[in-house]
DNA sequence: ACAACTAATAGGAATGATTACTATTCGCGG
DNA sequence: CCGCGAATAGTAATCATTCCTATTAGTTGT
């Protein structure tokens, strides 16, 4: 299932397009949106669906991360990310990955190893700012919806 | 708010005594499972609340992943985990923690980052040999609940 | 052009995790 | 014992995501 085939329909299409052309690690609501303005007749249920499609054939990558929404990104190649605390806004991360890492944990463990993700936090240049002061009171976030 | 006082209720203790007593970094859900049987009338509602307030002072440590469903950890110290794609488990593992990585980024980062997580994907012991003919069609998880 | 078939879609209902709300209870100083 | 603020139980609401079903689009053979 992971390596099937897919035909490319007008909905996948746009998508993926739409997809490549931001840098903001959008959710699935965000993608939507998105599309709409090319296909407002399209469905969120068909977004949702086609993005867990296109993410098990690696044509594009699933975040996880700290909170309860998805987020997706048109680059599959290895990269980490970054994600603010107070905003939720995730960005790409300029080192190299650490393949060392994975080799080291395939001789030490039992698990089949297939990968791993890098997620730093912290808070993004605008969210730094807002709160100058200490280091004591800003940290209510972590917890958007 | 971060480092706020906070009563130790009753209900808080037996939360944070039996997270202590697992290592299976168990979900709200599961907690509240494990407390109900010392505490029968705890809501869950209280769970998800002292989870939160708990983590929120560095008592305990949430961990995201690719699921949308939280998971708890009581070891609080700088340590990695290994996610199950099949059936979800998450464990520690055994692998030097990477602070070369934070100061890399802190050089090339406009964020102020506070500190990073890893997790390592894969198959764990039980579910890799639940499917060793190749590699081909196993992989359907990533996307349970 | 047309019937038969399959895969994909739109739209809405259902689910599951999490949060919000509110009346009640607990712990404590006076 | 009384008053008061914090915490709780129980339940309703919310939000992301998935499921369901009738409809549509695309394909193949005639």
């Amino acid at each position: 299932m992971a390596g099937t085939e897919i035909k490319l329909t007008e909905q996948r299409r746009v998508i993926l397009e739409e997809l490549r052309k931001v840098r903001t690690h959008p959710s699935a609501d965000a993608v939507y949106d998105l599309v709409r303005k090319r296909l407002p007749r399209i469905s969120l249920g068909t977004v949702y669906r086609n993005l867990e499609a296109m993410s098990e054939r690696g044509m594009i990558r699933k975040l996880g991360g700290c909170q309860c929404q998805m987020r997706f990104d048109a680059d599959v190649t290895n990269h980490y990310h970054v994600r603010c605390l107070k905003c939720g806004r995730v960005d790409d991360v300029a080192v190299e990955t650490c393949e060392v890492l994975e080799r080291a944990l395939r001789e030490r463990s039992d698990y089949a190893i297939l990968g791993h993700h890098v997620e730093f936090i912290g808070f993004c240049p605008s969210c730094r700012c807002a709160g100058e002061d200490e280091r004591s009171d800003q940290p209510e976030g972590a917890g958007e919806r």
